[in-house]
DNA sequence: ACATGACGTGTACAAATGAACACTAAAAAC
DNA sequence: GTTTTTAGTGTTCATTTGTACACGTCATGT
């Protein structure tokens, strides 16, 4: 099946992702063709065939540009850029004034949520969640949904967005920190959601 | 810039979305057409021009199947298929698979990794690396490199890869657990060292 | 020497695909 | 009511793109 590839067709497999990566769509043959210098189409055609039989490539037969990594899509997740903010200033996160930092890209599946799903991430200040094992410098991702008991939040607190955990007492809802330092029993009915915790992105020093 | 999309447009934007994600590549106009069985393929060609004028599509005009996100793939990350094996007893050991159970799929430039770094994943059993805010669960990403002091790594101890943090005491390796009831002081230099952890992944629950 | 396979050339053809024009119809905006 | 926008039809043309065949070169192994 996946017998070993020549050096030619190494260097076409390469081009073709190089080229997928670089501008989103793969490579045409006469464009590989002309990447390669080469006079002829044919030669090309006959190495694609060649990485198709042996597994390294896949293809939809006759269709322009159909050339594939050999993994069915369907076992891909969907990669979604997810805006990053420092901090939320005010509002919804999802207003157009809010300008991101930057975006972080991750996969819905992976996160277990719809690719669909309104999604963004806060970068961790401080150390006031420490006890739920998030860290300063923690990417945590949030999405808009009604809280629920136990959930960790992001909630509006003096201008600034910060994490804390939902609970229910005597079934009035309140904020809580998982630092001991850090009060405690915020009354939630008059504090903004401005989302649940749903994942957390962790990346140790490089 | 972005006004409103139409019904229609957003119907059109939908399918090729939806194309790109079941079959790797996105439509030919014709292939759209079809779809909405449409009699010719100019109507649709004038909603992919509008798409793109307002913004909610990049084209590169001319060639065949060259519909792509507005974002420039050069701010996208590249989505890599992590292996995860089992799960790593983070604490007692226990079993053990050789066959990676799935695959996570994470952006590799989010985790600060180059895309061609060997990587892969091990879901966290157990509580002995707590104090390090790592928890029963967490998927952890590791990478094959020579490990420098308080790195976290993934050990083989008694046939088991365990989580620990790479120490050094006068000159010496040791492992230590992060969870004072857990033993410490585990001589590294008869164990070998799988992997260091670059990164961490939670999922809350859905 | 001979066969075999990887690699390349030149030309040709056909299918896939994008682009264009003139015209119509319905809904929305004015 | 009139105009504008959105949506669609039928047809035609040019370009892009995949596929095919016949032939040549070179290295490698038997």
């Amino acid at each position: 099946m996946s017998s070993t590839l020549t050096d030619r067709q190494q260097q076409i497999l390469d081009f073709i992702y190089a080229t997928l990566e670089k501008q989103g769509v793969a490579p045409s043959l006469r464009e590989i063709q002309a990447h390669f210098k080469l006079a002829s189409p044919f030669g090309v055609k006959r190495h694609v065939d060649a990485l198709t039989a042996k597994g390294a490539l896949r293809r939809l037969e006759g269709k322009a540009r159909a050339l594939l990594p050999p993994l069915p899509p369907a076992r891909r997740g969907t990669l979604t850029d997810v805006p990053l903010f420092g901090t939320i200033p005010a509002g919804l996160p999802t207003a157009k004034d809010q300008e991101p930092e930057r975006f972080v890209s991750v996969d819905t599946t992976s996160l277990g949520v719809r690719p669909g799903a309104s999604l963004y991430a806060l970068q961790v200040r401080g150390d006031s969640m420490t006890g739920a094992s998030i860290l300063d410098g923690d990417v945590v991702f949030l999405t808009l949904r009604a809280p629920r008991p136990r959930d960790i939040v992001a909630a509006l607190i003096d201008g600034e967005s910060t994490l804390k955990r939902f609970l229910l007492r005597n079934g009035q809802p309140y904020l809580g920190a998982e630092n001991p330092r850090y009060p405690d029993l915020l009354p939630a009915q008059e504090l903004v959601i401005q989302g649940v915790m749903i994942g957390l992105l962790r990346r140790v020093h490089p």
